[in-house]
DNA sequence: TGTACATCAGTGAACGCGCGTTCACTGATGTAC
DNA sequence: TGTACATCAGTGAACGCGCGTTCACTGATGTAC
């Protein structure tokens, strides 16, 4: 059958990278195999090599993207503006702390589902790691400033709305690693954390 | 040279477990093999089944073992009571907040270094975490009584000693692992993690 | 536009490696008498 | 207490397996003329 068309070699390689999205945040980096990788794709292992240098070069690129998307979907939080269900950010922390983002990990943000990935492998990916963080954090702060803007106390200074920001991510990222730790043996307890910080996130 | 006594087996053992509760808590579970921990603890690696059914199962025993330790010397501090740096609790944050805690992972508190090798393997390791977590609450949460109580206000109720011990854990293991994941490609970043989470984890 | 040929994406077998685990063996310890 | 023997912790080679990676091969695509 091959060789296939430049179009259907890019959809094939957007398939990998969109698989290994999924699979590398829901298992772990270390957990897939070059083999389920490109058969959940819909290919056969012995073409990865067409596409990226080793595994490591993948798991940078899945990286990229998946904080490029999570990012997105928090600008477009954003750019919604103040909607009946509140302000952005309380949605963006609503959505971030429900059970169906606990769930479904290989959707969801890869600051909580690569935060230990990145740390134990090259340090491309610890780059492109810091680097989505630093991303999420420069939003947030933004969106703070934004909405404490115009309170009678002055609102927030730049360098109280990156402290807040960084308060923030910790409390989501720790409550969420620790809810998916538990869920399958406590699942009340793994509830109450994400009740619980869903509550105060915003204090 | 073999066979050997009893209370040299007994130490052997114990030698193990205490290899591998530095070497999984620094380097994940996963990471880490049979032959290196064997190693580690000063024996070759075919006698490691004369101690363990499994490594899943020393994975049990460390960390409970972990756990244990690291509730010891909460228990201590609080024993300790108000010392002039301040209340237990106090000394407690700014010391697992602290550079030295995030750059000594195999020393550390398994809530952060395990959270993620726990969600992925074993149900019995599952339940050794959720108990683990269990423990740090229920301190914490018998802690922020104490420390509130007698105030103006009336202290806190039971309910809310709770819901502050799980936003408290939320925050340091947050803080935590984002500052372990970027302290390599980003250290300033790290550092200001810890410092600011260390200046408002007890607002 | 049509033809001849080079390219190269996908295939699946194969390689080398390291892993968890098993095994036959050794010889000092523990124990039964 | 002394002796004979069974036990069993440690050793290191070996097993089976799955991994990341490589390779020879195929044949449709892309391209040079």
């Amino acid at each position: 059958m091959p060789r296939i068309t430049k179009e259907e070699k890019a959809r094939n390689r957007q398939n990998i990278v969109e698989a290994a999205g999924r699979m590398f945040r829901a298992q772990g980096i270390d957990a897939v195999g070059i083999a389920d990788l490109m058969k959940e794709a819909g290919l056969t292992h012995g073409g990865f090599y067409n596409h990226f240098a080793s595994k490591d070069d993948l798991a940078v690129e899945v990286c990229n993207a998946s904080f490029a998307a999570s990012l997105g979907v928090l600008a477009q939080a954003v750019a919604d503006g103040d909607a009946p269900a509140g302000s952005p950010l309380r949605r963006v922390v609503d959505d971030y702390l429900s059970t169906e983002h606990r769930d479904a990990p290989d959707g969801g943000c890869p600051s909580a589902s690569l935060v230990i990935d990145a740390g134990r492998h090259d340090e491309t990916i610890q780059r492109s790691y810091a680097a989505g963080v630093e991303g999420y954090l420069t939003g947030f702060a933004a969106e703070l400033a934004r909405e404490h803007d115009g309170e009678p106390d002055g609102g927030l200074g730049p360098q109280e709305a990156r402290a807040e920001a960084v308060l923030l991510l910790s409390r989501m990222v720790g409550a969420m690693v620790l809810a998916r730790a538990v869920r399958h043996v406590e699942p009340d307890l793994s509830d109450e954390i994400l009740r619980t910080c869903r509550a105060h996130a915003l204090d």
